[in-house]
DNA sequence: ATGAATGAAAA
DNA sequence: TTTTCATTCAT
C-alpha cells in the first residue's frame, strides 16, 4: 500500500499498456513462468508501464517478480521471479543501484553476489488450487467454441464442452491429466506450503451432480465441438512442455 | 454473485 | 458421501 507505482502515471495510456500486455501475452501459458521483453521494447517503457505489465504477469505467476537486464550478450529483459535467476548456474549482479542483471556463473568475474530487491511484490494474493484436467481442457477451447458460435453464453461452453471432453480417448484425457500433474507440481514446488482450504459448506445451496444422463434439451443443434482429431492428436494448443528458456 | 461442466481434495 | 473451488464471463 506504501507503493504508489500505480501504471496510471505512465505516459502510456490505457489502451496502449493493454496492447502492449496482449502481445507479451502471447508467450504465456501455465508452464511459463519467465517472460522476455525485447530490448527496444523494454527502453520505451517508463516505470509505470513496466509496473503495470508486472503487475498483470505477477496475476499469472502469483508471486513476486522482478525485471533484470539479459547478461549473456542478447539484447532482451527477463521478468521473473528471483528464484528464477539464481538456479542453475545464474546469479543475479546489481551494479550501483540501477537494474539488476542476469548472468552464468562461468561468464563473469566478478563475486559480488548481490541480493537485489524485487521491484514489484506480490500482495497478500490467495493462491488459486490448481486447475484439473477438464478445466484446462475447457480453457484451451473456450475462445474456440466462443468464436464459432456467436452470442454462446459461458454455460453453453460448459456443456459443450462437457460432452466433448467425455466423447475424447482416454488418451486425449490422460494427456490433460498429465498437464494437470504438472502444473500442480510447479504450484506445489512454489508454494511448498500450499493446502486447499474450501471453507465450511454454507448452508445456501446443494447440487447434486450426478443423475442427469438425460439429453438436454438445450438448442445445441448447429454448435461446433472441436474434438481433437483422431489421427493428428495436437488438439489446439502446442504442448508447451519446458519451462527452462532463459 | 450465479451458473454449467469435471474432478481433486477436504470435511 | 457431500461440498468447495478451479476456468470463463454474460446475466
Amino acid at each position: 500500500m506504501s507503493s504508489e507505482m500505480n501504471w496510471a502515471v505512465s505516459q502510456w495510456n490505457a489502451d496502449q499498456l493493454r496492447a502492449i500486455w496482449s502481445q507479451l501475452q502471447l508467450q504465456v501459458n501455465p508452464f511459463v513462468q519467465v517472460l522476455c521483453l525485447d530490448g527496444n521494447l523494454y527502453r520505451m517503457l517508463d516505470t509505470g508501464a513496466k509496473n503495470f505489465i508486472a503487475q498483470n504477469f505477477i496475476n499469472h505467476v502469483k508471486e513476486s517478480v522482478l525485471y533484470c537486464i539479459d547478461g549473456t550478450g542478447h539484447d532482451r529483459v527477463f521478468l521473473g521471479a528471483p528464484r528464477h535467476f539464481v538456479t542453475g548456474g545464474g546469479m543475479l549482479l546489481q551494479p550501483g543501484g540501477s537494474e539488476p542483471f542476469w548472468v552464468v556463473r562461468s561468464e563473469t568475474k566478478l563475486r559480488t553476489p548481490a541480493v537485489c530487491s524485487p521491484s514489484v511484490s506480490a500482495k497478500t494474493t490467495k493462491i488459486p488450487r490448481p486447475p484439473n484436467a477438464y478445466i484446462l481442457y475447457r480453457k484451451e477451447r473456450h475462445n474456440t467454441v466462443k468464436d464459432a458460435n456467436p452470442g454462446i453464453t459461458n454455460n453453453e461452453i460448459s456443456q459443450i464442452l462437457g460432452r466433448a471432453w467425455n466423447l475424447e480417448t482416454r488418451d486425449v484425457r490422460q494427456r490433460y491429466k498429465d498437464m494437470a500433474d504438472r502444473v500442480k507440481q510447479a504450484l506445489l514446488e512454489k508454494h511448498p506450503d500450499y493446502q486447499y482450504k474450501p471453507r465450511k459448506p454454507s448452508e445456501k445451496k446443494r447440487r447434486t451432480r450426478k443423475g442427469l444422463q438425460t439429453q438436454a434439451p438445450i438448442n445445441l443443434t448447429k454448435c461446433v465441438y472441436p474434438m481433437s482429431s483422431p489421427e493428428s492428436d495436437i488438439p489446439v494448443a502446442a504442448s508447451p512442455l519446458h519451462n527452462d528458456q532463459i
